[in-house]
DNA sequence: GTGTTTCAGAGGTAT
DNA sequence: ACCTCTGAAACACGA
C-alpha cells in the first residue's frame, strides 16, 4: 500500500531511518559527561580551565541536544540555546524540556520545539521583545534554515540512492562477464538487468521524502514560500518538489486541483495554477524577463524536439492559468538556465511572482492551436538576475589577466596542480598574504611517529564490493562516497575509513576521493572585516572533498607556552561529529569499529583534551585561510587512510551544500563560547562577522 | 572530446 | 488511465 502524505506522526514503520530511534540515541549519548568538553578548535593559550560545569547545566543541554535533532549548526545553536536556558529556566523548567523533547518522536517537531525555545529566550532575554522586526527576523531566519535543511535532506537521500545505483551496475557488469564468448550471443537473459539505464536516484529521493514526510510545504500555497527568496537555485527540479515549491518533477505548471476547493479557498476557482517553470521547451515561448508569453501544456510529442503535434485544449494546466487571469492571482515564475554550475548541468532560479494578465488561444509555428498567456512581473520585488550563469555572485574570470586586485598568482607556489590566486581590493597598497609558508601535506613534529600498521583490503583497481572489501568493512560495510562527480562523501560520520598504502586498489579507487588533491580552483581574496578569506571559481556539489587542513602536527601539551595562535585544530573526531550539522548521523550498530572505539576514546577525552592538533600558524595550506561561519558551507570530516588511530586522523572539509561559483567557502569553527581563555587566565572574547542571519554574534 | 537521440520514470489529477 | 518532459545513459560523430 502506497503511504499517503497525510501528514500523521506515528504511522511510520521503524527502520533505521525511524526518527523516533534517532532522538534515542541522541538521549543516550547526552547522558554522559564528554558533552560539555569545548570546542575542536581554539586559542592556544586556553588555560583549559575545562571544568565540567554543574548537573544543571549538563542537563539543560542534554534536553536542548535532543530537541536540536541534527540541524545545520547544531553545535553553535546547541552552545547558544544551553546558554540562554541557563540564563532563563530553572531546574525545573530543565526537566520539563527533557520530558517533552523525550515523547517527542517527529523530528520536524523536535526542530520546532527548540526553535521555540530560542525564541523564548531571546524575547526573555530582552533582545526582541519590543521589535516586530527582530521577532519576524527570527522567523525568517528559521524558515531558511529549514529549507536549507530539507535540501541537505535531500542530498543525502540523493547520494544514498546513486550509491545504490552505481552498486547496481557493477554488479550487472561483473555478472555479465561469466556467459564469456560464443555461448552467450542471443536469447541472454540478464540482457535485460544489464542495460544499466537511468534508473533515476532524484525521483527516488523525493519518493522516500514523501514517505517520510520530509517535504518542507506538502500544502500547496499561492504565493511565495518563508525562507525561499527570489534568486534561489535550485539544482534539479527534484529538488523543487523536495521543498513543495514547485511540486512535479516533470510538468511545467503547478496548480491546486478540485480538491482545495474547500476551507480557505473556497472563494476561488479551481484548477488554480501557482508556479511554473519556463525551460524553453515550447517553440511558442517568448520569454524577455519581465513580460514572458508563456505556452500552455499539451500538444507536445514528448521526445524533445519542442515540435506541437495536436491542437491544446483549455483544461489542466492551461484552464489553471486561465483562472489565474480571472482571479489576480499570481505564479511563481522558475526559469531553467543551461549552467556548468551544477551537476545536472542545469539550475533554476525562482524568480519571483508573475501577474497572469491575459490569455488567448491562437494557432502555433507548426500550426496547431496553443493557449498563450501573458505573465508581468509583479513590482517590488528584487531585480531579476536572470541572464544564465551569472547570477547574483559576478563573474567567474576567464584569465589570469582578468582578475581584478590579483596580488599573487599561485600562493601554494606550484605545489598544487590547481594555483590559488590571492586577490586584494580592500588594502592600500594591497598586500598578499604572509607570515606563513605553504605546505600540500601534513608536517609531522619531531616528537610525533605516525603509525604504519593499518592493513589493506585486497580488492584490485577499483574498490567496488563493499562485502569483499576490507576497508568498506570498516566503513560499516558500505562505501562513504559515490564514484559520481569525481567522488562525494554521501553523509558525515564519525570517521571516514578509506583505502590506503597497504591496499591493492589503485590511486582512482572510489574511496580514496579525499587523497586526490584540490579539484576547484580556489580564490583566497581579502575582506574588510574577516581578513582573508576562500572562495572557488567552480560549482562544488554537496559533499564533493575541497580541501584538509594542512599545517604542523603536534601534540597539544606542547602548544601552551604559546602565545596567540589562531590556527589550531583540534583533532577530535567526535567532537567534530557532534558538532556538525545537517546531516544525519549514521545509524551505528555494533560492527562498526569506530563504535567499538568509541568508548575508549571518550575516556581519553573526558579526562584530558585531544593529544594531537594540527598547527597551521607557521606552516599551511589554502585551508588555514578559510573563515568561520554561524550558518557554513562546509563541513568537517575526520578521515583515516594511511593508518587507524583516531587520534591522528586527518581533517578534511567537504561541501555541506551545492556551492554556487564565487560564495564565500565557510565551515563552523566550533568553540563553544567562553571556552577561550587568554594568557592572562581570563575568558576571551571574539567577535564573529559571518553575517550568517542566524549568527551568535560572537566567534567564542 | 562534443553533440544528439532515446526512454524510463511516478505522482498528481480526473474519470 | 492519462498526462507531464527531465535527466542521464547510449549512441553517433569528429579530431
Amino acid at each position: 500500500m502506497v503511504v499517503q502524505s497525510l501528514p500523521s506522526v506515528d504511522t511510520s514503520i521503524p527502520s533505521p531511518e525511524n526518527p523516533s530511534k534517532r532522538v534515542k540515541i541522541h538521549l543516550e549519548e547526552g547522558s554522559s559527561p564528554k558533552d560539555v568538553v569545548p570546542g575542536q578548535r581554539r586559542v592556544s593559550a586556553r588555560l583549559q580551565a575545562a571544568k565540567q560545569k554543574a548537573d544543571k547545566e549538563l542537563l539543560l543541554k542534554r534536553g536542548v541536544d535532543l530537541l536540536d535533532k541534527n540541524g545545520a549548526s547544531c553545535r553553535k545553536r546547541v552552545n547558544k540555546n544551553a546558554e540562554n536556558l541557563n540564563l532563563n529556566l530553572n531546574l525545573n523548567g530543565t526537566k520539563q524540556l527533557t520530558q517533552i523533547s523525550s515523547r517527542l518522536t517527529e523530528p520536524k517537531m523536535a526542530v520546532k520545539v527548540a526553535k521555540m525555545v530560542q525564541r523564548a529566550a531571546k524575547i526573555e532575554e530582552g533582545l526582541d521583545s519590543t521589535s516586530h522586526v527582530n521577532a519576524s527576523n527570527v522567523v525568517e531566519k528559521s524558515a531558511h534554515i529549514k529549507v536549507k535543511e530539507t535540501l541537505r535532506l535531500f542530498n543525502k537521500h540523493y547520494l544514498h540512492f546513486v550509491q545504490e545505483e552505481e552498486m547496481r551496475c557493477a554488479a550487472v557488469k561483473v555478472n555479465k562477464k561469466p556467459p564469456k564468448g560464443k555461448n552467450a550471443k542471443k536469447g541472454d537473459v540478464p540482457e535485460a538487468d544489464v542495460k544499466g539505464k537511468a534508473k533515476r536516484p532524484d525521483l527516488k529521493a523525493i519518493t522516500k521524502m514523501m514517505e517520510n514526510n520530509e517535504v518542507l510545504y506538502p500544502e500547496k500555497r499561492i504565493g511565495c514560500l518563508p525562507g525561499i527568496d527570489v534568486g534561489h537555485r535550485f539544482y534539479s527540479r527534484a529538488e523543487m518538489v523536495a521543498v513543495g515549491f514547485h511540486s512535479h518533477w516533470l510538468n511545467g505548471i503547478d496548480y491546486m486541483g478540485q480538491s482545495y476547493r474547500k476551507g480557505e479557498y473556497d472563494h476561488y476557482t479551481f484548477p488554480l495554477a501557482i508556479a511554473i517553470v519556463l525551460s524553453g521547451m515550447y517553440e511558442d515561448d517568448l520569454d524577455n524577463a519581465e513580460d514572458v508569453i508563456y505556452t500552455g501544456q499539451g500538444g507536445h510529442d514528448l521526445t524533445g524536439n519542442k515540435r506541437q503535434i495536436r491542437d491544446q485544449v483549455l483544461e489542466r494546466g492551461n484552464l489553471a492559468l486561465k483562472n489565474c487571469v480571472d482571479l489576480g492571482v499570481p505564479v511563481r515564475v522558475i526559469r531553467g538556465h543551461e549552467s556548468a554550475s551544477s551537476y545536472t548541468g542545469k539550475v533554476y532560479t525562482y524568480d519571483g511572482l508573475y501577474k497572469v494578465v491575459q490569455y488567448w488561444a491562437e494557432k502555433g509555428i507548426s500550426g496547431f492551436t496553443v493557449f498563450k498567456y501573458r505573465l508581468r512581473r509583479l513590482e517590488g520585488q528584487p531585480i531579476l538576475t536572470t541572464n544564465q550563469v551569472q547570477f547574483t555572485y559576478g563573474r567567474v574570470p576567464k584569465s589570469s589577466s582578468e582578475i581584478r586586485g590579483l596580488v599573487c598568482e599561485d600562493i601554494s607556489g606550484g605545489q598544487e596542480d590547481v594555483p590559488i590566486p590571492a586577490t586584494n581590493l580592500v588594502d592600500d597598497p594591497p598586500v598578499a598574504p604572509t607570515g606563513y609558508k605553504y605546505y600540500k601535506s601534513m608536517k609531522v613534529a619531531c616528537n610525533i611517529k605516525l603509525p604504519a600498521n593499518a592493513a589493506g583490503c585486497n580488492c584490485k583497481g577499483s574498490c567496488w564490493d563493499p562485502k569483499t572489501c576490507e576497508c568498506a568493512r570498516l566503513n560499516g560495510s558500505d562505501f562513504p562516497y559515490v564514484q559520481r562527480d569525481g567522488g562525494r562523501l554521501i553523509e558525515a560520520k564519525h570517521v571516514v575509513f578509506e583505502c590506503g598504502p597497504n591496499c591493492g586498489c589503485g590511486p582512482s579507487c572510489v574511496n580514496r576521493t579525499s587523497q586526490r588533491g584540490l579539484r576547484y580552483r580556489l580564490e583566497v581574496f581579502r575582506t574588510p572585516k574577516k581578513g582573508w578569506a576562500v572562495r572557488s571559481w567552480d560549482f562544488i556539489p554537496a559533499g564533493a572533498p575541497v580541501c584538509e587542513y594542512i599545517g604542523e602536527l603536534t601534540r597539544t601539551e606542547e602548544l601552551d607556552s604559546v602565545s596567540e595562535n589562531n590556527y589550531i585544530f583540534d583533532i577530535d573526531c567526535l567532537q567534530t561529529m557532534r558538532g556538525l550539522g545537517g546531516r544525519e548521523r549514521r545509524q551505528q550498530d555494533g560492527s562498526l569499529p569506530v563504535i567499538q572505539n568509541e568508548d575508549k576514546v571518550d575516556e581519553q577525552r573526558s579526562e584530558n583534551v585531544p593529544e594531537f592538533c594540527i598547527d597551521a600558524g607557521s606552516i599551511g595550506n589554502i585551508a588555514r585561510f578559510i573563515n568561520h561561519s554561524c550558518e557554513p558551507n562546509l563541513f568537517i570530516q575526520c578521515v583515516l587512510s594511511s593508518h587507524q588511530d583516531v587520534k591522528l586522523a586527518r581533517v578534511m572539509l567537504f561541501a555541506a551544500d551545492n556551492i554556487p561559483p564565487l560564495q564565500e567557502l565557510t565551515y563552523d569553527y566550533g568553540y563553544a563560547l567562553d571556552s577561550v581563555y587568554g594568557p592572562d587566565g581570563k575568558v576571551k572574547r571574539m567577535a564573529c562577522y559571518c553575517g550568517a542571519e542566524g549568527c551568535r554574534k560572537r566567534l567564542f
